[in-house]
This record gives C-alpha cells, structure tokens and sequence, in this order.
DNA sequence: TTTT
DNA sequence: TTTT
C-alpha cells in the first residue's frame, strides 16, 4: 500500500452542519470550514479565507451535529477525497471534500455554551476528542480494560 | 487568525512534472499523486485509488522537476487550495489542490537511479528535505551558525 | 534521506515561556504545555494529562515571548530532540523536547486581551502563524511579489 | 478537552521490534527508529540521527512484530507519552516513548522480501495501513456495509 | 495516470 | 541501533 492520505485543519464553521441520511439509516453530516492566512501585497496585509468542504459519516456526524455550530472553531483531522458528480444541467463536476475521521472542539467553554444547540451535560464526553472509533468505544466499552492507551 | 490548513501525502507520481514558468520568471511544476486504500465490500479486498493535483512554486518546483520522476514514491507536506476557474465552454469550474511546501523523497536510491533523469551529484541536497526555506537557505548560507536547529 | 519527524499539539501553555540567551544573542524560549486525554477506567471518565517541554529559537522565541502566556492554548507544529546532559549528581539524564517550528494562537481575542504582556498593535502579524521563516520573511520583505504562494 | 497530541514518523527501524505480553495477555511491542536531518556546519553537510522509541499496543504490536524488521523504512504516526520509572540504582527516570496509533511500510516490497520474517500471504492486510481500529475491525467485519468511508 |  |  505505502500510502498516507491526511489533512489537519483548524478552523471555523461558516454554517451549522446539514445532517442527511442515506439508505440504511446512515448518517452523513457536511458544512463548509473556513481557513485563513494573511500575506503580503504590496506593503500591505492581505488575508486570504480559503473553504474546506467538510464531510463526517455515522457516529461522528451525529456528534457533529449535535456539538458542531456555526462559527466554533475546530480542529479537524481527516483526508481528501474528490467526487464526480453531475450538475443541474447535466455537466460532469468534481468536488474535493474533507472526509473527517476526528474532530475537537477548540476555545472555551464560555464561547460557546449560550448557542442554540449547546451542549450540556455529556459535554465533556464531545469534547474528548470525538474519533469515529472513540465514540463507538464509549458505547460499549465492556472491553475497556482500564489501560490508558 | 487561529487557523491551519495542511495536508500531509505519501504517494507515487502518476506522470513527471510538468514544469511552466509566469510572468517574472516565476517556476510552477504540477504532477497528479495517487494514494489509495482498501477497503472490503462483500467480503473482498477493493482497492481504491484517490488522485491529488499537487502544485509546486519557485525553488521547489525546479527541485521537484529535476528530481521527481512518474512512479516514484515521495512525502508531500502542503496546503490546500481551491482555484476558480472557467473551461473552454466558459463553464465556471473549481479545482482543489495541494501547494506543496515540502517533499521527501522516499525509497531507496537502487529504487530510481536508472531513472532518466537521474539525480547524481547534488542528490544529498535534495533529498535532504527539500523545503522551499531550505532551498533558498542553502543558496545563501551566510548565516548559518553551524547549530543543528 | 527519507526521514520525516513531526510533531504536532494543541494544549494550553502550564507556565509563562521562560527567555534565555545564548552566545552570539540568540534567543531561545521554553514551556511545559500539557495536553490531556480522557479515558474509561472501570466505567468512570478519567482525564489524563500529558506534559510536554516545549523549546523555541531565534525569531520564534522572541514572538513567542512576547504573545505566549500561562493558560493559553495553542497549536504548535514542530520535531522531536532528544537531549542527553548531566544532572546535579552527575547522572547522565536524557529529555526529550518538541522544537518548534511554528505556532499559532487559538481561542478568542478576548480570551487574552486583559492578559499582562498582552499584543496589542502587531497582533495579527503574531496570530498570523508566527513560523521561523514567515518572521524573517516579514522583517526583509523586499522579495515579495504579492503572490499569496 | 480541546487538545491534541499527535507524531509523524518516517524513517528506518534500527532493531526488530521486541514483543512482550502483560498480564491479561496484552502485546507490547517497542523498537528503536531513526530519523535524520542535514544541516550545514561551517560549509559542509552534517547529518544528525534523532532516535525515538515507538512502542505498539494489541493487534498493532502483532502486526508489528510480523511485518516490521530492522532497517526498513516506516510511516508511523502517534502520540508522545513520558513514562516515569526508577532505574536499577533506584534513580528516578523519565522516557519519553512514540505510543504508535497506526504505521505503513514504505518502500518497494523488493527491498524486503528476502528478509527472514518476510510476509507471505497476507501481507496485503498489513500493508493496507495497519491500523489498530482496522486490524480490529478485519477481523470481523460482520458491519462492513461495502461503503468506502 | 501511480504503486502493491 | 537505521538509512543514504
């Protein structure tokens, strides 16, 4: 195989996250991520925003959405992934998407606790890095053996 | 600004370097990468292959085009970038790739080195992690103090 | 060469980053910065907390000194170096540090704007991922060609 | 939480990997890995090896001790951990270890079949980046829906 | 269009 | 103790 296909990106939300569900009762949560950096032009700063198209599956797409809101900052481990699609009018387009395997809320807890949709009592339980795998560990973690790692 | 925007890839050329040069002489190289994964479906072993556009500018894009050949394995460290642009239809279209920042080159030297063209003499510099900072640091070397940091 | 070795974290800085000074004026900054895990140990959430000995040099210390404080988190992408050197006793002892390569400031401005050695006018250039290179880029800028690349 | 604590290794193993079992019949597998940078010194090239230990928990550290062998190259990625422990003179130690979440050979399989733990059959398995979740999660895969995410 |  |  010899292969490695990762992105890191921390940043913020430009929408809540929109939760579909595909046949199967498979949850797939998606919103778009805004990164920025600032350069030089002309003497000037100049700061550039670029969007992330963010995809999650399952598990942590029903964590996205119940935790994830617009403007949070996060952090976002996952890896690229293009799809081909066809438009409205029947042209062939591509999209590269950010399929997340992780995520962890960023800043504190202040920033964000008087939003719409905010989290409370298993708060922590999110926040503590909301891996895919992790949250289906902590459903059934009869075979936790109480080792940390 | 709190942001980060990186990607990291381990993957194997698809073709050479296509090495073009703007306005102020300013070099850009482009190759696709393949990473790929398996994944079972049905009970077999599926491969699937996910092709990358990675983009590289000024000193690293000549380093690449003297050094990166198709087919060989390397580490790519970048960013990601989504282009707007439109198609000969006029079609406004996107495209997402990865600005390289840095690249490894992976595998042993007996891996390539019949390789057309060939890495010899300056080879060690090159593969010494051929960051962009490190290309033009080692072009002006003045100031290095001889500390390993 | 082949070799890739880096380290990246997000966590909150335990002390104020402590400045010294080496032969020939060159700064160096140092932090312990903790990051935590939780895990499940006999059915209770159990936090664990990982310290890590963070070492800046040159440029990157200084911006560090100046915009890094006690309790802030940060992201920090770096490589590991382990030092060998004689305690008091005489004992030959080995540490392990994380030399930064860049940094970047999360959370609100408001998070830290009371702080004592607040940023204040500057700020952004700082947030602006503070990297070795981008703070001697930034200080002789005459090469730039307003490309954001 | 809002923390994040990851590793990024490629470079050569200078020992095969020990293989213990604890209590419980937990495999632990632990080797030395080197990393190396060039750098100038006075004009000339010096090369600097960085050691780390990677330590391999479970099904990874099985994996390992199959497939890993002294001088082949390796992506590994992890987490840091300092352990503390008292020596054979009582003296009150630290170590700062890779806790390894996943790793991928890199490299042709030329360069390695001829090696005497050479992989056979399903090497494929193994290479298709052994992960801890995935070896896990090929071993029954009752769940698998045949959906590449 | 790569590689195993 | 690896590798180039």
């Amino acid at each position: 195989m010899s292969s490695v296909n990762k992105v890191i990106l921390v940043g913020h939300l430009g929408k809540d996250p929109e939760l579909r569900y595909l046949e199967g009762n498979i949850s797939v949560a998606s919103f778009p991520l805004a990164t920025s950096e600032t350069f030089n032009r002309d003497g000037k700063r100049v700061e550039q925003t670029e969007w992330h198209t963010v995809v999650m599956w399952r598990g942590l797409a029903d964590v996205a959405a119940k935790y994830l809101t617009k403007g949070r900052l996060v952090y976002i481990e996952g890896r690229l992934r293009t799809r081909s699609y066809e438009d409205r009018e029947g042209i062939r387009r591509f999209a590269t998407e950010i399929v997340a395997e992780s995520f962890n809320l960023l800043g504190r807890r202040s920033d964000f606790e008087n939003n719409a949709n905010s989290p409370v009592a298993s708060d922590k339980k999110a926040q503590a890095q909301a891996q895919e795998q992790q949250v289906d560990f902590t459903e059934n973690n009869d075979e936790d053996d109480g080792l940390p790692f």
